[in-house]
DNA sequence: CTGAAAGCGCTTACAG
DNA sequence: CTGAAAGCGCTTACAG
């Protein structure tokens, strides 16, 4: 049925040991002509050695998992941020002939499950919070890299790479005060001490800090950071703070839906309310305003993290200290100056 | 290192053969108490079977592929449509035990090392044209049950699923008739005799047949199905088309640009140009006017793949006709009466 | 109900 | 430069 090592090793009248050596590469090891005369067999057959006794038989199953969090029912939700990375890992890996396997999490066990049976390389941690990440034990790990992404967790099992977010924030936060603003919500997900939007929150404040000025709390937490759930946010804010004159989202697509939801109660943005956002989607310029936000370089940073975790396979290299990106203000028409 | 059946069976002083009867659930072959007993070592061992020995070993990887198109040097471009998709594939498939393979295909050689290389069960092509499906080998193909999402492609190999793009082009195409509008630019990739565009092409056509109107030629064929090319067209439409009261786009996110495009040179929609899409992106909701669009039922297009895909493999069942499934109007404010 | 043997298609030392 | 042997962790008939 399959055409294996046998096959061509047949054909070719010299061991499967030659055969693997030529098609592995190792050219070092076998005369210039046996390799060609090899080759010619390989091609003409359609041979394509099979992964899974590679896998078996090697140390390596030049594999490597992405996994995504995923509500047990639920779908995996991959928001356009994560799909940008997604698409960038998926590119990287296939160049440096590695195999993706993609896996929606729906418990913890299941990231040692997921490493275990296909004897993966390494993984990808896409979109998990920080408090998942740090649960993360050895005994379910073993000696597989792993890689965060938007990661701020001290796990030394992981490394973690992530934009500045602290800048970033600081930077949205400096453009408002900038304007006249003095009255900013800031709306996010809940965050603990650590993490992205812990980050966010910190570069925010240090604005203030910068200027000279206090910041009157105006925290709104979200329960999922969705466009119908930012539309929900937008009708509440000019009743919940009326002196507010800005708002601080921690996603683009949350001050969008912010916006929306400002413009069904007859606010106008920016005249009533300046609006930043966080990521600039490809979305943030097809609405109207168009959304001033921060961005992330997201094709550096997958790149960068396959980059790492096939440095760490490959090299034994121990991973090292996270990396973190710059970002850039995107000043467009959702912000201006302060009523 | 790793525990495999033989330190279960050791443990549990058996032999590795009753070890995997219980881990394979054939309870019929082993007593009630000795399952217990191999179940209870499993759990604290913690092991988990070995895919790649499992897979070399079984006929079966319980692997199934999604190939993605991607241009070589490119990331995997995945269309907020296809994330819907990809999301409840991965998800039905953990479902049932599967793993997922994703794959961006640069090259039509490499579908067949896709399938190959891993002993995939079958595969997911998604996002792929249909004269690419047609080419499929084989040889290439060998085996492999594959389906093709979004295809009418004719290649026996494979098994199409996708919505019902006629009727949908065609209730789109009886709302702007109805609306009043006669001259209406048909916006959307190159098509030929075959394909999605093309059944959207005859279904909108079909209703002015059934209206006893003929239909004035107004193609624009664009080159990529973006936000830009659309901003382009919609630049371009009011002096290329003056006596243009509407125009009907192959999908949500050109229909978007459009808009946009109108937007920049001063039009008005749906006042000066009626627009119309096709998806019901959850963008379609986001923008400024809300987009009219022909709704299709991803969830279910996922659902139904993933269903028939396993049900070929798993009782050799003969991949039977495609499925096409119901598309509905979502009617919003981007389309007005004609001018 | 339970097990010994062969084999899936490779790679890894080890010899020559 | 080339090869024979052992082994990776499983499953599949085949016996008992």
């Amino acid at each position: 049925m399959r055409v294996t090592l046998k096959d061509i090793a047949d054909e070719a009248g010299v061991s499967i040991m030659t055969v693997s050596n030529v098609v592995n590469g190792n050219r070092a090891r076998v005369s210039a002509e046996t390799i060609e005369r090899i080759q010619r067999i390989v091609a003409a057959r359609g041979y394509v050695p099979s992964a899974s006794a590679r896998s078996l038989a090697a140390k390596s199953s030049r594999m490597i998992g992405l996994l995504v969090p995923a509500a047990d029912e639920d779908s995996l939700m991959i928001s356009p941020h994560n799909v940008a990375i997604l698409g960038q890992i998926e590119r990287q890996l296939r160049k440096s002939g590695y195999h993706l396997l993609l896996r929606g999490i729906a418990q913890p066990s299941e990231v040692g499950e997921a490493l275990k049976s296909w004897s993966l390389d390494g993984a990808v941690l896409l979109g998990f919070l920080d408090e998942d990440v740090d649960r993360l034990t050895p005994g379910a790990v073993g000696n597989v890299s792993l890689l965060a992404v938007d990661s701020y967790s001290d796990n030394p099992l992981t490394t973690g790479v992530r934009s500045d977010d602290y800048t970033g924030a600081l930077l949205a936060a400096r453009h408002l005060i900038g304007l006249g603003h003095r009255e900013i919500v800031f709306a996010g997900p809940a965050f603990t001490g650590a993490g992205v939007v812990h980050q966010r929150y910190a570069g925010f404040r240090a604005a203030f800090t910068e200027a000279g000025l206090t910041w009157t709390e105006r925290v709104i937490t979200v329960e999922t950071t969705t466009h119908s759930t930012g539309r929900n946010l937008g009708r509440r804010i000019p009743t919940e703070h009326p002196e507010a004159t800005a708002a601080f989202a921690t996603a683009d697509i949350l001050a969008i839906g912010i916006m929306e939801g400002l413009n069904d109660t007859g606010h106008a943005v920016p005249e009533d309310l300046s609006v930043i956002g966080f990521d600039n989607l490809d979305l943030s310029e097809y609405v109207t305003p168009k959304l001033t936000t921060v961005a992330q370089d997201i094709p550096q940073k997958a790149a960068l993290a396959v980059e790492r975790l096939l440095a760490t396979i490959e090299k034994q290299e121990h991973p090292d200290s996270p990396i973190t990106l710059d970002v850039q203000l995107i000043e467009r028409a959702s912000t201006g100056p302060a009523r």
